[in-house]
DNA sequence: CGTGGCGTTGATTAACCTCAAATGTGGTGG
DNA sequence: CCACCACATTTGAGGTTAATCAACGCCACG
């Protein structure tokens, strides 16, 4: 992994690269001094563990810059990604102690901290707060829905092609331009990561990109960086609506 | 499907069977007073769909009684379940107009609702009831995790007994007795909607129940009525934990 | 120049799906 | 009451997909 430090380092919230989309987007000016004042910036290098399933956590946190994932183990090892963090998602949950599941940082990750119980008390006094933050739950809870219709029963070749129109979906949306024609996508995840993301494992991740690969629907420089000539076609593979 | 008429008619909302798990329940009374005012109630008998996928809807609800699935379906017809509406589950997102998912009533439902345009201006003046929406959609978004490692990573057999750990959980939580010992279930599931439920065809579905009947881990008293002899025993074949 | 992490590829197997047929089961109308 | 129908469910045979087990290549790094 490379460890580049953070190109953000803590500052005024009025700086920060996610005002617009985190937890805090609605707040006014008022309502963000207050939080500017509470919050604390964290970094984790990338592979560690920012929280076990089931452990304590004593505080609520936006990811500034990097990715962080979100998995579930079963005992014999087999492990499920549950979840996706991304500059601006939101981690932790008001009113519970425990973590449901590991969080573990894949790139370097810079976040906004909150200590919870305070954090707790704000969304009682702070409705912008809790309206965005439901917002947002109610967009993850949509991607989680959507990903049980993947994990339920798309084919091995469709979940890689949803991976890669999700990812470019992502990516796009911080551009405000929808993907389209030829797109390149960015790969943060290994093979294994992306298997526990998608249900699979990784050689079948690895022989699917290769399938994929051959009938021209994509192509790889490295094994990182994926092109996609025709963002159409792959929507098609991957059995999406063109809309979402 | 039977018919049989839903036990609660339109009442007051002091009378109401959920009012204390629905998104009203940390509402004051004259909070309640106003949703009094403003809510209707609606019936749609077994087997009706009561919004399709992309369809606009224009009013949010409470499921009072009865039960409805959430489901999403590719072009070529394989369908997910996404979502279980039971007695109390919130059904509508406000700030959208329309629905990711089909609805359906499995059995008679009956709902309490509101229109979504003065429910979503309520939701700005009433914190108690964006407080309370936003736990039920952070526990929609914990079972749906949930249900992701089971459809990715759970064998059949799991998934079935994770499926019947989940109801006998379910219906105990309404009586707080956590289910020990012998425990049964109803099932109000065909094969097929448990097949859509857990990402499998009603084929395995029904092999699997033959397959814990074998094993004495369950008896079946007809095809819908199940009688559990040891539930620490299904649990232990759920794979879940006794916690949770 | 080894070593470990990551990725690809091949051979085999197990789990689950598909297609097909038989067996309940409840409701309806004669 | 019984014949009949629609539908849910079970069971069987055979096919497909993706998992498993195993080997090897690549590359960054000490």
């Amino acid at each position: 992994m490379s460890h580049p430090a953070p190109l953000f380092t803590a500052g005024r919230c009025g700086d920060c690269p996610i005002r617009h989309r985190a937890v805090c987007a609605q707040c006014d000016d008022g309502e963000l001094a207050v939080l500017d004042k509470l919050k604390t910036y964290r970094s984790f290098p990338a592979g560690q563990t920012i929280a076990w399933a089931g452990d304590p956590l004593d505080f609520v946190a936006s990811v500034v810059t990097g990715v962080a994932i979100l998995s579930r183990t079963l005992e014999d090892g087999r492990t499920q990604m549950v979840g996706l963090l991304l500059p601006s998602d939101f981690l932790g949950r008001p009113g519970h102690a425990t973590v449901t599941y590991t969080v573990t940082a894949v790139t370097d990750v810079l976040m906004c901290c909150f200590r919870r119980q305070p954090f707790e008390a704000l969304l009682h006094t702070m409705p912008h707060l809790a309206m965005q933050l439901l917002e947002m739950t109610l967009d993850d809870l949509q991607s989680a829905r959507e990903w049980m219709l993947l994990l339920g029963r798309k084919t091995a070749r469709e979940k890689i092609a949803s991976l890669l129109v999700s990812l470019a979906r992502r990516e796009a949306a911080l551009r405000l331009n929808p993907p389209e024609g030829r797109v390149e996508i960015d790969l943060m995840l290994t093979r294994e990561a992306m298997a526990d993301y998608l249900g699979l494992t990784l050689e079948t991740v690895s022989r699917q990109f290769t399938g994929l690969r051959q009938d021209g629907l994509i192509r790889l420089n490295g094994t990182r960086r994926v092109i996609v000539p025709d963002f159409a076609r792959l929507q098609r593979a991957a059995q999406e609506d063109a809309a979402a």
